[in-house]
DNA sequence: GATTTAAATGATAATGATTATCAATATGAA
DNA sequence: TTCATATTGATAATCATTATCATTTAAATC
C-alpha cells in the first residue's frame, strides 16, 4: 500500500513524505468509512507523538493530490464537509445514500444505479459522472427509531 | 400570485412588504428557472430606481421566509450556491440533473424518478427525500459541444 | 389620522469549509 | 554533501450564508 503510493509519486516527480504515508495508513485504516479532512487531522494528531502534528493545510492539500493519483475517492457534499474514501481494487466506483439525520453514507448497488443511469441517458442524452449520484433522506435505522417512538 | 403571498404571510403573522412583494414577482417572472440568491439581487437592483436597492440579506432571508411557508423550493448544490423556484401547482415537485459543464439545471422524468426510488427503498430501507436527487454530469447539448470539436 | 409595538430591513460582522500565500524545511538526485 | 525544488505549517483570504443590531415600517388600536 505504501508501495504503491511510492510508485504513484515518482510517475510524477513527487516525493515521499511521512505526512503522506501517515494520510494514507489513516485511510487505510480506516477503510471503508468516508471520512472529513477534519477527522483525518485528528487521527492523526491522536497517533502522532507530543508537539509533532501534521497541518490542517497539509490534510487538505493531501487529499486533492491523493484524488489526482487516483488514490481516494472524494465525496462533495451539500452543506457539509467533503468526505474522503480509499479506493479499493476489491470495490468499483459507487453513488451514495446519505442519511439526513445520523449523516451515515451507504452505497448505492452498482446494478441499480447502472439502471437508472442508462435511462436517464436514454431519455434525456444527460450523461451521468461516475459517483455523482448522492441521495439524501433517511436511512433504514433512523426510521426505525421514529417508529418506535410513537 | 401577490394575493397568495397575502394570504400566506397573515396566516403567520407576518408582514407584507414592498421587498416581500418585489422578490415575489421576480420569481414569477422567472419561473421555470433555478435561481441564485445573487441573481434574484441582480434583477432586483436593475428594475429599482436609483439609490433604493433590495439589502442582499434581506433576499437571503426572504427566500428562507418562502421556502418556509412553500412558496419556493431551495437547491442545495455541491460546492455551488443554492438556487430556488418558485412552486408551481401545474408542476409536482420534482429531481433535477446537473450540467457540471454549462450549469443548466433540467428536471428528472418523475415515473423514472419514482421507480428508481421504490427500488431503493425496497432494497435497503432507506428513505428519499423529496426532491433530494441531484445527480450530476453533462447534459446533452454540452455532449454534443465535445463531439463537434473532434 | 395619530399612536404603538413587534416585525422587517440594511449594513456589516461572523462563520465555516476550503484555498492561497509565503517563508522555512526536507526530499532525493547528482 | 550540495543543490534545486517540492513540501510543509502557519496564517490570511475567499465565498456563500447566517447572525447582529440599530433604524425603519407595517398594521392593529385608539
Ligand atoms: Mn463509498
Ligand atoms: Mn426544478
Ligand atoms: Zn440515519
Ligand atoms: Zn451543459
Amino acid at each position: 500500500m505504501l508501495n504503491q503510493l511510492n510508485i504513484l509519486l515518482r510517475e510524477e516527480n513527487l516525493r515521499v513524505t511521512p505526512q503522506r504515508e501517515a494520510i494514507l495508513k489513516v485511510l487505510y485504516d480506516c477503510r471503508g468509512h468516508h471520512l472529513e479532512t477534519e477527522n483525518i487531522y485528528e487521527l492523526l494528531a491522536a497517533r502522532s507523538e507530543k508537539g509533532k502534528k501534521i497541518g490542517l493545510a497539509t490534510v487538505y492539500r493531501t487529499m486533492e493530490l491523493f484524488e489526482k493519483i487516483g488514490l481516494v475517492s472524494r465525496l462533495s457534499m451539500e452543506n457539509l464537509p467533503a468526505r474522503y474514501e480509499l479506493i479499493l481494487q476489491t470495490k468499483l466506483i459507487h453513488h451514495h445514500l446519505i442519511c439526513l439525520k445520523c449523516g451515515c453514507v451507504q452505497e448505492i448497488d452498482d446494478k441499480l444505479a447502472e439502471d437508472f443511469k442508462n435511462r436517464i441517458i436514454d431519455q434525456t442524452g444527460f450523461e451521468v459522472k461516475d459517483k455523482s449520484m448522492k441521495i439524501y433522506g433517511y436511512c433504514s435505522r433512523c426510521r426505525e427509531q421514529v417508529k418506535n417512538k410513537r
